[in-house]
DNA sequence: CCCCTCACCTGATCGC
DNA sequence: TGCGATCAGGTGAGGG
């Protein structure tokens, strides 16, 4: 499910919501999703915290806490918070974590669902954050990820452009959907060697990352199925995808068939007629 | 080291 | 309508 573009959404949600809460209870439904941590030892180290902020790295959900540890979740494929001003922990469906949390004036609850089950959810002291950190490639929105950082991490690479772009210790937050989009928007074929590409190539499809991200984030995100916010909503941009899940729909470009191809075992689609 | 395949899980959808 | 096969936005272990 999640990418950059919606764990920036939820992201922020949470740290409009819930940054200068101090955690009452914490619930762990599945203790699957904590792992390798106890559940015990979840819950102590986040009971009684104060949360100064919530944001995010690559796919990945980072609240910091006032120990100077940091509660971190990744989303994978299904995994969804929401928020209720109500302060009651209760189970239901695919509950996996329940946090109550209390600010002065206000409390409630955030849940955490993973219908999938392959979310996690720890808390990390600085070492082990810095360490998980570090396996993290360039962060594509910041003012790092430059043309020339883009080239340094395609060049030496035989792989295909698409799976090069998926490798998170490379670049970090781009998923399946925002792959097939950013190399359409560059017009190169995502099937080429990463290494093919020539300067002019790969200042295009910096931009194109760059643009497709960027516009995602302003229409929080793409919803197929599972993904929605921490107040249910869903993004738009599935209504503005140009290649994705269009098989056999026609290129708004050049009018030609879009394909899917599969590539390390994942979709990946593409117009023949304008991507080379 | 590089790269690909597969497994992890549940649910929705497709073809017969 | 029913049922098995297939596929889904992520990622890391394991193998060639």
């Amino acid at each position: 499910m999640p990418e950059l573009p919606e764990a920036e959404t939820i992201a922020r949600g949470l740290h409009a919501t819930i940054a200068g809460s101090r955690v009452e209870r914490v619930r762990v439904h599945r203790a699957e999703v904590v792992e390798p941590m106890t559940a015990a030892a979840f819950r102590r180290a986040l009971t009684d915290r104060r949360i100064t902020s919530v944001g995010r790295r690559a796919k990945w959900i980072v609240a910091s806490l006032d120990d100077g540890n940091r509660w971190v979740t990744q989303l994978r494929m299904t995994g969804r918070f929401d928020w209720s001003a109500a302060s009651r922990l209760q189970a239901r469906p695919h509950l996996s974590v329940s946090v109550l949390v209390q600010r002065a004036d206000t409390g409630g609850v955030i849940r955490f669902y993973d219908v999938r089950r392959f979310a996690r959810m720890w808390v990390l002291d600085p070492a082990a954050w810095s360490e998980l950190d570090a396996r993290l490639g360039i962060e594509p929105l910041s003012d790092e990820f430059t043309p020339a950082s883009l080239a340094s991490v395609l060049a030496p690479s035989r792989a295909p452009i698409r799976n090069v772009l998926l490798d998170q210790r490379r670049i970090a937050g781009i998923g399946n959907i925002y792959a097939s989009e950013a190399c359409y928007l560059a017009r190169v074929d995502p099937r080429r060697p990463a290494t093919t590409l020539v300067m002019p190539e790969v200042r295009k499809l910096h931009r194109a990352i760059r643009v497709v991200l960027g516009e995602a984030v302003e229409r929080r995100g793409t919803s197929f199925s599972d993904y929605r916010d921490l107040l249910g909503d869903e993004g738009t941009f599935q209504n503005v995808l140009d290649v994705y899940d269009r098989e056999d729909d026609t290129c708004r470009r050049c009018g030609d068939q879009i394909i899917r191809v599969v590539m390390a075992g994942r979709s990946a689609y593409l117009c023949p007629g304008c991507q080379k």
